[in-house]
DNA sequence: TTCGTTCACTGTAACGTTGCAGTGACAGTA
DNA sequence: TACTGTCACTGCAACGTTACAGTGAACGAA
């Protein structure tokens, strides 16, 4: 119960608090080797864990960034959250993981309350367009990355955008689509109300025009106003699929905002009595560790994730041990098509 | 950068630190009202938060537990995951998540870290038969509570272990299975090393020795010596169900250990050139959100994830805050089959 | 008038750590 | 012998907050 602070370790080995101070900080050259080693025979004796609290109070410093994920509760978080944790403790660093859950009152509270445990370097994942929330942080100093969400015109000065292309990626998909023969696409997705989301039906939209397609009609409105989180998108693709699979003229080709939603889409498409690439032909999002074990395996556009995850907790690093005059910047990666089972040239009697 | 503090307050609202302090804590009605409306402006104007680091110190308590999973990779952890953070919230509690990559090193070195974080409440979901790493740690005040692993002879005094009934819900499995005909069933499994993954099989082993049938080399041997993580599992069950498939007398039924290695699995018997269910029956474990998505939907031992992690945050919220002589106990809960289409009596010529 | 009480607030001493500015002992140099 | 330097260590003040004890003004009662 009672906790060993640095003085019961002092008293044991005989020495003053300062002197443990300078051991546990690397300093120990300042002392005689005897002494060294009485002191960290106390520490292992007593199991003296320093208080993080007193030293994060005395040095204004923090060993932690933050990383707030829409949910964990979806693979491609969890997945992500694994790699920025692996390349965070490379490089000494802690992360405190939090879920938005997209709530943008949860996503707030949680970046003060990080904020004010003296975290001052943040992964942002973030389905909101606009940052307003959090820009009074970083005038403060707060350094963050946002993950999976290009730049905008009103975004913080010091903002370190990471992305991939989603336009571009969503191109990919769709001009996969278009050259194995599809004419009647359709876009599936949930309220395109963040920037991603956008751009990943603009880049449909592009590769749709380019084939000399009409894009008109082509995004699934089932879902315009509903607020579907991640664990529920697989849901709107099954009830997307069966809407989409029931009309007159059903479309060949279907892309998917996001791999859950394309998995639900499949299994739309099984609802409705056919069978995916034969008779419908399915791209999803992001290459979940499920869309290879699916059947049939999913065609899909991958992220560089673990890239992606190095490449921001090194921005952040280098900006909160700096705090130099550093500005913003977005880095942009190009994703890759991964073409698997669930697409295939269209039936020739449909 | 420079911090905004309760004295930058007090000296805006004209009044002392004290007195800011006092409102903070609840103790409003120590005050005028108009004195409490300077302070609450003050506050608002200068974007005031408590530094966090300050107030743990000061007081020792913390509003924050740990939670430690294995890998929020897995939809299994993440889901759960979110249920501990929500009913943490709801009780008025943060939560900080960690990884721990079923790596002891990595897991002791965690808590150590929350320990000095101050947080004095954790929810461990570890995959390690012995709890002796944290045991020295629980002797000093830490308040404990295990997830997913049934309580041991020689766990700590004071441990709340919460956990479903492993051994019944893989006898329910496997009965399912034997009833509908099964006789020759296989149960795939990394390597037995944790608790909960004994029980299973001993349930599986039970079931079939209920029904009259042998458990000797129904066990898979391919994983004895690997470790696999849990994202892993569903390569390892497509690697035992190929191995398993090509044998002289295969299995008509399969029980994997969780849902991820029975989808691992039934990938495995499509690339054997059979169908599951017509074929192979499979049977998973947890219930995961892709286990409904899946074609076909899997049939699986559902744990009720929401009610457990209510009954931990409970737990634990009582023992942090009450620090009296409370005793260790241990909640089993049922779990539940929940029958889908992966299972089906087994052909009449196999 | 004097005493006691209430009220609205403030002063102060911690909490555990860090790192600079000492301090005294001792050795080496002039 | 006196001075300088190095060495090995220590004293002290601060980081921002909290909660208890304390203060002085205003008011009511005897």
């Amino acid at each position: 119960m009672a906790d060993v602070t640095i003085q019961h370790v002092a008293k044991a080995a005989g020495v003053s608090p300062s002197t443990v101070s300078n051991l546990l900080n690397g300093r120990a050259h300042l002392m005689l080797p005897e002494t060294r080693q009485r002191v960290e025979q106390a520490i292992e004796e007593l199991g003296y864990q320093p208080n993080r609290s007193a030293r994060n109070l005395r040095t204004g410093r923090t060993r932690t960034i933050g990383l707030v994920v829409p949910s964990v509760g979806n693979p491609f978080w969890g997945t992500f959250a694994r790699y920025v944790e692996s390349a965070a403790l490379a490089e000494g660093y802690n992360v405190l993981l939090c879920n938005s859950e997209r709530d943008p009152n949860r996503e707030q509270r949680y970046i003060e309350e990080l904020w004010s445990d003296g975290i001052r370097g943040l992964v942002l994942c973030s389905s909101l367009p606009s940052l307003d929330h959090v820009s009074a942080l970083m005038k403060r100093g707060l350094q963050m990355v946002a993950f999976d969400r290009t730049a905008q015109i009103g975004d913080p000065d010091t903002l370190v955008s990471i992305s991939i292309d989603n336009t571009v990626g969503s191109e990919l998909a769709t001009t996969h689509l278009t050259g194995l023969g599809h004419q009647r696409l359709a876009f599936v997705s949930g309220a395109l109300g963040s920037v991603n989301r956008k751009d990943r039906f603009r880049g449909f939209a592009a590769a749709l025009e380019r084939a000399g397609l009409p894009s008109e009609g082509t995004l699934w409105p089932g879902a315009a106003e509903q607020r579907f989180g991640d664990v529920e998108s697989a849901e709107l693709g099954r009830q997307a699929a069966r809407e989409l699979l029931s009309a007159d003229e059903p479309p060949t080709g279907i892309v998917a905002i996001n791999d859950m939603c394309a998995l639900g889409v499949c299994r739309g498409v099984r609802d409705a009595g056919l069978e995916v690439a034969k008779d419908v032909s399915v791209v999803g999002f992001d290459d979940i560790v499920l869309a290879d074990l699916y059947d049939p395996p999913l065609t899909t556009v991958r992220q560089p994730m673990q890239d992606m995850a190095a490449m921001a907790i090194s921005e952040l690093k280098a900006r909160v041990e700096d705090s130099g005059t550093s500005h913003g910047r977005s880095l942009l990666l190009r994703p890759e098509l991964i073409v698997r089972e669930s697409t295939a040239p269209p039936r020739a009697d449909r």
